[in-house]
DNA sequence: GTTAGCATGTAAGGAGTTACATGATTTT
DNA sequence: AAAATCATGTAACTCCTTACATGCTAAC
């Protein structure tokens, strides 16, 4: 059964439903997608594409694979019904799955495929994860008492610099968002 | 041989270092350490302990265990002779290994038991790191003919931000460095 | 007397890595 | 002709998580 809940396989989607696409491309788009940070090796990225095909969700577009120069037979794979299926699914899915570290910025960057509903709550979801973390945070620093030596407490202080200034920024898009400035994928019609 | 190589050991023998401490404690440390982010679970430090008491890094300190109120049996470890070799050991690696996302916290959080030199040399390797990062980022950024939607733009934009704030946050670390404000582990004399 | 927090552990597994292995094509 | 880059893949492994299992103690 398997059901591969990682960020790859929602990169992977997403951005085969842009277009076809062979592996070693597919990993250059995952990587710029995902940022500075959070690089995926090859390693990671075929057993997936394997996977992937054998339950169904890609298949190899044998036609593009050939079609180009004479380069090295390159495997390129697009979506299947089921995948963009599972796509939708995942799309649609606003819960704290969403909002995690690793996940979050994934489906952040195919908001242009979700949902307006759907955008709100994650963002709004990622926002009071954050701010939890926060709260405990600042507490463990008020607490000073603790004789933290003066790189601990520089860490941390950084730390939750961090944490406050992603919050800053969930705020400004929460507002955006609300505005309906971002918020027509199609129509305007319901609007503030 | 195993040779843990984790964000894990090295936290436990830093910690241990100042005095020691039982898993659940020990745990509730960890995470104040690596601040809000990365929090680690039961089931990987228990194994983790198990381990190292294996390997002699280790040791239970039976008098400390029974010693307090009549509380639930505690474990209390300590490190032995090996382990404060090996935090040494660890301490003195100023090498890429240093630089890492996941390591880089835990051993700026036990600076100020580093040697200066090292110290440096850490902070400076992390620098180069997150510029070579940048750079890629920069490049990625600026062909704009590549058709990225606006939310895509943003998270990288969001991205590059981060990268950068981190760059000035070191900077400012090392010129405190090189002024030699820092060097002293014993007395401050600047206090608030 | 029951809920919440303290305290220790195990089993199974997920998500990804590194190192290896292979070979074609383009650039220098 | 050598080196870099394109391209695909496997095996072994690491680190960590979740879910489970257990039981003690303090507070309400």
């Amino acid at each position: 059964m398997s059901r591969r809940t990682g960020v790859l396989e929602l990169a992977v989607l997403g951005l085969l439903h842009e277009s076809p696409l062979h592996g070693y491309e597919l990993r250059k788009r995952v990587n710029a997608l995902l940022g500075p940070l959070r690089a995926i090796s090859y390693g990671s990225l075929y057993p997936c594409l394997k996977e992937m095909l054998a339950t169904g969700l890609l298949s190899t577009d044998e036609s593009a694979s050939k079609a180009g120069t004479g380069r090295r037979s390159r495997i390129v794979y697009k979506l299947t019904a089921e995948g963009k299926e599972r796509l939708q699914e995942q799309l649609a899915e606003g819960g704290p799955a969403a909002w995690e570290d690793e996940s979050f910025g994934v489906r952040f960057a195919f908001f242009a495929q979700t949902d307006a509903e759907v955008r709100l709550r994650i963002l709004e979801g990622r926002r009071s994860r954050l701010e939890e973390r926060r709260e405990k945070a600042t507490g463990g620093l008020s607490r000073t008492r603790e004789k933290l030596d003066r790189y601990t407490l520089e860490l941390q202080r950084h730390g939750l610099e961090s944490v406050e200034r992603e919050v800053r920024w969930l705020n400004e898009l929460i507002a955006t968002e609300r505005s309906g400035v971002a918020a027509r994928p199609r129509r305007t019609t319901k609007n503030a």
